[in-house]
DNA sequence: CAGAATCCCTTGGGATACTG
DNA sequence: CAGTATCCCAAGGGATTCTG
């Protein structure tokens, strides 16, 4: 256990905290997954995930938008909609998503084993 | 956007939400990269891991170790020293914690650019 | 040494009401 | 409709003290 250990050490775990931090919260995969299905208004999106408030899904839509996950566009019809995308980028969230929940679904069947 | 897309939605988000709470909270993830060296005492950890309590670490340990990623030895010493090591099972999390790291590295780069 | 117990503060997130 | 503002509560986690 020396110094060397530790600098390397967190060399890995920096991104890895970066990782976990845009996929942690309550509501950020929920928002995820439902994006994946397409093009789809606040409203819309409000519905579809039971249980979320609109701080809620206001708040972590603007931190998907500012990590480049999510695209934001006002449409200009009265009143106003507005309708949320997955962008490019945050498709390959995919591939991390899909390794998580291959990991997770291994280990419950392990624990109630 | 109908019921059905719910339940497979759901059906994904189970399994993904399990193996990211094994890796969430402050400590979870330096607890597991140090035990990566070997196996190391209690006191040993908590001077490994800036900042960590002996509270935190303890109450971290119990989790890692009632999922059977952790296995806890009690020696018979004077005074008695506890060891804790990462099971085989334990190391199986390298793989997603890679994946993790690999896009947050990906990210990190992307988004101070 | 390896923890448990206690106290306290900060943060995440819910409920409700309001606005352009 | 698409949010914002305010208030409030519960959980996460830090500091300190105590024990086998």
């Amino acid at each position: 256990m020396d110094k060397i250990a530790h600098s390397e050490c967190n060399k890995l775990l920096v991104p890895v905290r970066d990782a976990l931090d845009i996929l942690s919260g309550k509501w950020k995969l929920p928002i995820i997954t439902t994006l994946r299905f397409g093009v789809i208004r606040f409203k819309e999106l409000e519905r579809e995930i039971p249980g979320i408030t609109a701080k809620m899904l206001s708040k972590e839509l603007k931190e998907l938008e500012m990590n480049q996950l999510v695209k934001r566009t006002v449409l200009d019809t009265t009143p106003i909609s507005v309708t949320y995308e997955l962008t490019e980028y945050g498709r390959s969230l995919e591939t991390v998503i899909l390794e998580l929940g291959k990991w997770g679904k291994a280990h419950r069947e392990r624990i109630f084993a």
